[in-house]
RNA sequence: GUGGUUGUAGUUCAGUUGGUUAGAACGCCUGAUUGUGGUUCAGGAGGUCGUGGGUUCGAGUCCCAUCUUCCACCCCA
């Protein structure tokens, strides 16, 4: 018999009571300002049907999903030897679930499945891990949390407006800067792709520019090239990423370049329209960038895009979303527009721990601690206990009769600032004896005024 | 999925061309203080060197496999 060392699977982590804090104080914020802007809560299973789950992330996606075996003898519907099967034929009968790869698809297929008792538009957020089997990396794991905000049946560009003006709010109290919030319209780059004759060429067209920033142009008309580009497409796509300037310069000079393609003019036009509302909303335009060359990746979008990002490249993208027009048709419900956005809140996690910008005290320890003498005291330990709680002041009782030496240094390591002790001989003149944590100091009072001297103490801290 | 990288006490790391009993710092435990933590001092515990094979008289050190870590690509939060 041999113990082997417990092992946690690769790109997860666990999160102590000093992570848990921050995090806690991180997502309160997102949570009331998402509750602010009248969104609502929604929860759904870790566990999807992998029919809902397939076909929606493109094939790298599908790859990525985690899938969980059926229960019981599971082999038992495939007929002949399991060895003879490819992995991709053998999965769909050997596995019918899966664990959720993001949050829309799971909200879509909520929309569809009670779209009798919404009332439509509909704003949820909802905030959820998620699993992809993908190689962890740096501010990449293979299970996060991701806060999602949304509003469906509203073809509105208020929606869109809102999810800056909300943004910025949650990063201005984060106190987080150095920021920006790039949008582009993916109607603009369906526009493009036809500009340069390549039509329904945009997803290749896509992958290649949002790269722009990382691989340079060289490499992109390169890659552009392999997959078939002409060269006169290319000279037709350079003065577009070219383009610079305040986002009102980029959009005068993109929109005198498109003036004879409508669908790229449409996106551009939307582009502007929802800077006036944000404008007028007294939003900060400071941080959001219009940038032509964001893409990304999720096919299911047909609108306004963003991705939100650090100035410095610190770590990937730690927001993306955009309009998607027509998520649940492939559940049988179309004409159903929504748009929404998806907050990483592990790398927000890690960029404000980077910039020490979690306030010192959102540790959140406990306030008291009652020293435990035995018999000695218990009946007046235990009553004492009672009044601290009743008065709302979170506070413990030692539960073992320990010496005071291992009861006070508990009390230090978890940052309790008082410490409340009362033996025979504080008990027998019915006095208790308060510690101050940080300062050494203490006093001994009469009994009845404990809660209103630890209220006083912890009110001075 | 492709290419690389890492693994030695609880933690961060030393460990010479392969050579006796694998070290340090911090942390932990005990005591100085039988009712006083955080500072100080004295002492102590803790490692089949990621795992499994191989080469060798001899492996932490070399080789293979595997897992893990981190990184780049792909993609993405």
């Amino acid at each position: 018999m041999r113990n082997s060392k417990p092992t946690k699977p690769k790109g997860t982590r666990d999160f102590g009571p000093a992570q848990m804090a921050k995090r806690m104080y991180l997502l309160d914020i997102i949570r009331q300002t998402f509750r602010k802007y009248g969104f609502l809560p929604l929860e759904t299973p870790a566990m999807e049907n992998l029919s809902v789950l397939t076909g929606k992330y493109g094939d790298e996606g599908d790859q990525l999903l985690f899938k969980i075996l059926n229960s019981g003898n599971y082999l038992s519907k495939v007929e002949g030897d399991p060895v003879t099967y490819d992995a991709q034929s053998l999965l769909p009968k050997i596995a019918e679930k899966g664990l959720r790869y993001d949050l829309t698809v799971p909200f879509a297929r909520y929309v569809v499945m009670n779209r009798n008792e919404i009332t439509f538009p509909f704003k949820r957020f909802q905030i959820q891990p998620v699993w992809r089997a993908d190689r962890p990396q740096k501010g990449r794991y293979r299970e996060f949390l991701q806060c999602d905000a949304d509003v469906i049946g509203t073809k509105s560009l208020l929606c869109e407006a809102e999810i800056i003006m909300m943004l910025n709010e949650i990063f201005a109290r984060l106190g987080l800067e150095g920021y920006e919030i790039a949008i582009n319209n993916r109607k603009f780059l369906t526009g493009l792709s036809a500009y340069l004759g390549q039509p329904n060429r945009e997803n290749d067209l896509c992958v290649a520019i949002d790269k722009l920033d990382k691989i340079g142009q060289e490499n992109v008309y390169q890659e552009l090239t392999t997959k078939g580009f002409s060269p006169e497409a290319l000279t037709r796509l350079s003065p577009v990423l070219a383009v610079s300037g305040t986002n009102e310069e980029k959009l005068q000079a993109l929109t005198a370049v498109f003036s004879g393609t409508p669908e790229a003019l449409t996106g551009l036009n939307e582009v502007q329209e929802l800077l006036g509302l944000v404008k007028g909303m007294e939003g900060n335009l400071a941080t959001v960038n219009f940038d032509p060359s964001l893409a990304r990746g999720l096919s299911y979008y047909t609108g306004i895009i963003f991705e939100v990002r650090m100035l410095d490249g610190s770590i990937g993208s730690i927001c993306g979303g955009g309009r998607y027009d027509d998520l649940t048709g492939i559940f049988g419900l179309p004409d159903m527009p929504g748009t929404g956005i998806s907050l990483g809140i592990d790398r927000i996690y890690d960029v404000m721990e980077a910039r020490a910008l979690f306030p010192e005290q959102v540790s959140g320890s406990t306030s008291a601690m009652v020293v435990n003498f035995g018999d000695e005291n218990l009946a007046f330990a235990l009553a004492a206990i009672a009044r601290l709680r009743k008065a709302g002041i979170s506070s413990e009782l030692y539960p073992d009769k320990a010496k005071m030496k291992k009861q006070l240094t508990y009390a230090n390591r978890n940052n309790i600032p008082l410490v409340i002790i009362a033996g025979a001989e504080e008990v027998g003149a019915n006095k208790v004896t308060i510690k101050n944590m940080l300062t050494g100091a203490q006093t001994t009072i009469a009994a009845g005024n404990l809660i209103a001297t630890v209220n006083a103490m912890l009110e001075k801290n």
